[in-house]
RNA sequence: GUCCCGUUCAUCUAGAGGCCUAGGAUCCCAGCCUUUCACGCUGGUUACAGGGGUUCGACUCCCCUACGGGACGCCA
């Protein structure tokens, strides 16, 4: 049987980094695999669920090119389908009406509390033949004996005594499915051959593999993720920071950085930490999966994101940037070209916005100097220097970066100084204190205009400040 | 409370009984490189939760304890 794995959140909010590794191991047994891939949206909840959290998962998975091959598949448009299924139980005698009152489930659960027990349904309305007619659900009759066992594809043997088990509702008074059923009548249906899902989702396996088994069908495999942790060991939340897979598109990193950190938290392939997204297909399996959970850290995320902006295409790179200087409220198309810009600064800047801050300088004039950068620059003759060095940049036939290079040495064995006389009060006049490459070509990014400007600029701070 | 699951450096992890005086990566520290900042390079600090077994030998197998997480919804 050809392998088809599916990702199936429920639209209740953004995709978060839980939810987006989770698709990603999906996506990458599938691909592994040859097999496909679906989208399934679980919006049984109609309280719940909204179009903007459909939109928003939609639009995550597609900023990480997690494509799907089938879907997405809705569950509010299959609910003949679900009732189809749920009147076969009814029929079959293996589910059944139930009118137990909210106070009477309260009860019992405050009893069995008390007296040490698992709270569970008790099976009070299975054989009392409830009328259709009035307010009821429906229950699936979950076996009283035996044991439920399974092999998870990453936690290994889990198995679970059925008289853990209660007898789960399948069907709300108000005549909707509820979750239980509605994954294994899809998952069925899709021809699910792994369901690759969250760990909290390991105690109602026993019970789905119930059902399948009264309706007949084969069980498919399962492999339950670890979740992950925010920083203090909890479950990542909103409190944590960023969580929402956007929003670290938006924090300037790149789909590929987050999807290499993704899948190396809480799977691993010997020692290496820099995988393309080729190489995960070719490498991931469910077996490395570790079964314990693993702690969000984005100082690593960070540092995989700069990797991924010093080796990847300058091109694209470049693209990725423009919206973050358009923040800024900088067009690149007035300046230096973008391209050759990142190729000088990319190895200074772990986010796109760390680069386009430091990048800001090539394309307008700051607003001040770095204090510290300034005070170490600007003192002593760093004014006779800026004025000299000044003089034959202005003079130069043509603004290349040899002949810059030149104007800075001859003015350094002129004044009989070391070159950082020179090169940093004239670094900083120009730069403000950026974060810069060689000096050279710095300058011949900036331009001359701009450069002459500047350097006037800090000739004429340097009065002020010595004044 | 009951059940399920988990536990190697601060963090992500390697380790499938001897290869382990426990390896790699991030972070941190020191040094080198250097016209700034970085990158890069070199080195350093730091871990098998605790206790019992099994074994000639245990990070690896078993048990107990502790700690952590999850589930116990007419949520998914």
């Amino acid at each position: 049987m050809s392998v088809k794995t599916r990702f199936a959140p429920s639209p209740t909010g953004y995709l978060h980094v839980g939810g987006a590794r989770t698709a990603l191991f999906s996506w990458l047994y599938a691909r592994r695999h040859g097999g496909r891939f679906v989208l399934r949206i679980e919006d049984t909840d109609l309280e719940r669920s909204t179009q903007e959290s459909v939109n928003a998962i939609l639009e995550g998975m597609t900023w990480l090119g997690l494509e799907y091959d089938e879907g997405p598949f809705y569950q509010t448009h299959r609910f003949d389908r679900y009732n189809a299924i749920i009147d076969t139980l009814l029929d079959k005698g293996l589910a059944y009406r139930c009118n137990c009152s909210k106070e009477r489930l309260e009860r019992l659960r405050e009893e069995q509390m008390a007296a040490r027990q698992k709270p569970r349904y008790d099976g009070h309305c299975r054989n009392r033949d409830v009328s259709p007619d009035e307010p009821h659900v429906i229950r699936f009759r979950n076996p009283d004996e035996g044991e439920v066992v399974f092999d998870d594809l990453i936690r290994g043997h889990i198995r679970v005594a059925n008289s853990e088990l209660d007898d789960l509702i399948i069907r709300r008074s108000d005549g909707s499915p509820t979750y239980n059923l509605t994954v294994v009548v899809d998952d069925h249906d899709m021809a699910i051959t792994q369901v690759i899902r969250g760990d909290d989702h390991i105690n109602n396996t026993p019970r789905q593999i119930n059902l399948y088994r009264a309706l007949g069908w084969a069980v498919p495999q399962f492999a339950h993720v670890p979740m992950i942790l925010g920083d203090d060991g909890s479950r990542l939340s909103k409190r944590h920071g960023a969580v929402s897979v956007m929003q670290y598109r938006d924090d300037g990193y790149l789909p590929e950085a987050l999807l290499n950190y993704l899948v190396r938290l809480g799977w691993s392939h010997g020692d290496q930490e820099i995988f393309s997204v080729d190489e995960m297909i070719a490498l991931f399996e469910l077996e490395a999966v570790n079964r314990a959970p693993s702690t969000f850290n984005t100082d690593k995320l960070k540092w995989l994101n700069q990797q991924y902006i010093m080796k990847s295409d300058p091109a694209r790179v470049a693209h990725l940037l423009s919206p973050h200087l358009g923040d800024l409220g900088i067009d690149p198309a007035g300046g230096p070209d973008l391209v050759a810009v990142v190729e000088a600064q990319r190895e200074r800047a772990s986010t796109l916005v760390e680069l386009a801050a430091i990048s800001a300088f090539y394309y307008r004039d700051f607003d001040e100097y770095d204090a510290k950068a300034a005070k170490k620059a600007f003192k002593g003759e760093a004014g006779q220097a800026l004025a000299a060095v000044r003089q034959r940049l202005a003079g130069l036939e043509s603004w290349e970066r040899e002949a810059i290079h030149h104007s800075v040495a001859e003015t350094v064995e002129a004044l009989g100084v070391g070159f950082g006389k020179v090169a940093m009060p004239l670094r900083i006049a120009v730069t403000g204190g950026a974060p810069s490459p060689d000096l050279d070509l710095t300058l011949y990014l900036v331009g001359r205009e701009a450069t002459l400007r500047r350097i006037d600029r800090a000739i004429e701070h340097i009065g002020e400040a010595g004044a």
